[in-house]
DNA sequence: GTGGTCTAGACCACA
DNA sequence: GTGGTCTAGACCACA
C-alpha cells in the first residue's frame, strides 16, 4: 500500500498547464504568464513555478527566450501526442478503478454511454 | 487552485475496504481483519484503523460485535447502493477530466470503447 | 468537573437491594439470597456481596443471624424512611437537572404531568 | 445486571456542552472554547475534546471553521429539539426509577409538585 | 491560534 | 483476542 501519495506542487502545476495547452486555452506560440504572475495566481513560491517551467521545457512543451518569457511550443504534433498520452492515462486509470469495483468491460462502456447521453448534463 | 489534496490515511483505507466490499472480495457478513492486523498490513497505527472502522460503521457498511470483531454489513442493498455511488463518482470525475483535456462527449465514448475492445488487454 | 464517577460495585448492589426492599419485592423479615447465590446472580466476587450486606446491616436495613442468613429489617418505619429518602434524592436530582436544561419549576411539573397522563404508557 | 456504566469522558463532556447550549449559556453562533482551552479546563487530553467536538458537529449542534474555531449551530430549531429530547430522557428515567421504588404515577406528580411548591428552595 | 490527523503506547470490557 | 477509550505529543493546513 502507498499512502501519502502527495504529488509535489510543481508537478501538480505542470499538470494544470498541460491541461491548458492540450485543451487549447494556451495555443502553440502563446506566451505563458510570467513566473511571478503565475506564482501569485497559485499562491506559491516563484521558485516552484520556475521549476515547473524548467521541467516543461525539458519535455519540449514550452521554450524560453531570454528576456522575453516562456512560450508554448509550436510543435503541434508534440501537443497532439501529449493530449493522446494524457487521455490514455486517464482512461487506463478509470478502467482500472472500475474493474476494482467489480465491473466488466462491457458494463463500463454502458455506464459511460448512459452517463453521457443523458439529455441534461447535471452540474 | 487546490493543491495538496492529500486525503487522510484513514479515508484512503476506508476507500480500499469499500473497494473490497463492493468488488466482492469481502462479502456480507465476512469478518474484517482485526484492527491490529490491518494496522500491521498497512503499516499504520492501530488508532488509524480504529477510526476507519468507526467511520465505516457509521456509514452502515460494517458492524462490530464487542469482543468478536468487525463484520461486513449483511444489508446487500446497501452494498449495491455503494457500488453504484462509487461508480458514479469515478465516471463523473473521468468525464470531467477528459472534458478539461478538450474532448467532446462522443469522443470520450469512442476512446473508452476502443480501449476496451482491443483484442488483448495490454498489461 | 468530575468524570469517572464510577460508584464502587458494592454500592451499586446496595442500591439494587434497597430498591427491592423499598418497592416491596423484599418485605420486612424476608430472607435475602445467600452471599454465594447473589454473587452468582450478579457475577461478582462473593466478597463484594459480603461487603454489601455488611453496609446494609450498618444502615439497619438488614440483620444477620449466624448460621441462618441475612434478613430484611422488621422495622417498617425504617423502610418507609428509606423510601422517602430515596424518592427525595431522585426528585432533587431530577429537578436540578431539569433546571440545568433551563426549565422553570412550573414547567417541570407540567412536563411530568403530561408525560404521566398520556393514555398509553409507551415502553 | 449492568454495573460500571461509566460513560466515556468525551460523551460526558458532550453532555456538559449540550447542557450549556440548551440552557442558553451558549447561544446560536457563539464560539466554543478552543480544543486546547477546554482540554485544560477539564484536565483531559486535547484529543478527547477533539473527539467531543467532532461528535457534536456530526449531530449538527456545532460547526467548525478551519483556522477560526468551533461554533454553536445557528439552527435554533435544532437546539429546541435537543432540549425537548434531553428533557424527555430525564423525565422518562426519573419516572422509571420512581416506579422501581414502588410509587404510583399520581404519587410521582404529587411528590414533584410538593417539592417544587415549597416556599423556600432548600439548598 | 485553530481544528485535524497521526503515532506510540496504555488500559479497559467483553468473549 | 477483539474493539473502545485515553494520554502525550507531534506535525499539518488554514487564517
Amino acid at each position: 500500500m502507498e499512502f501519502d501519495s502527495h504529488l509535489p506542487i510543481y508537478m501538480q502545476i505542470m499538470h494544470v498547464i498541460k491541461n491548458r495547452i492540450v485543451s487549447g486555452q494556451l495555443r502553440g506560440g502563446d506566451k505563458l504568464p510570467s513566473v511571478r504572475d503565475l506564482a501569485k495566481e497559485f499562491k506559491v513560491n516563484p521558485n516552484t513555478i520556475q521549476r515547473c517551467y524548467q521541467e516543461l521545457e525539458r519535455e519540449n512543451l514550452v521554450f524560453t527566450q531570454r528576456g522575453l518569457g516562456t512560450f508554448v511550443t509550436e510543435d503541434l504534433e508534440a501537443i497532439k501526442t501529449l493530449k493522446t498520452k494524457m487521455a490514455h492515462e486517464l482512461t487506463q486509470n478509470f478502467i482500472e478503478q472500475m474493474k476494482k469495483l467489480g465491473f466488466a468491460p462491457q458494463e463500463i462502456i454502458k455506464i459511460i454511454s448512459d452517463r453521457i447521453n443523458r439529455r441534461h448534463d447535471d452540474e
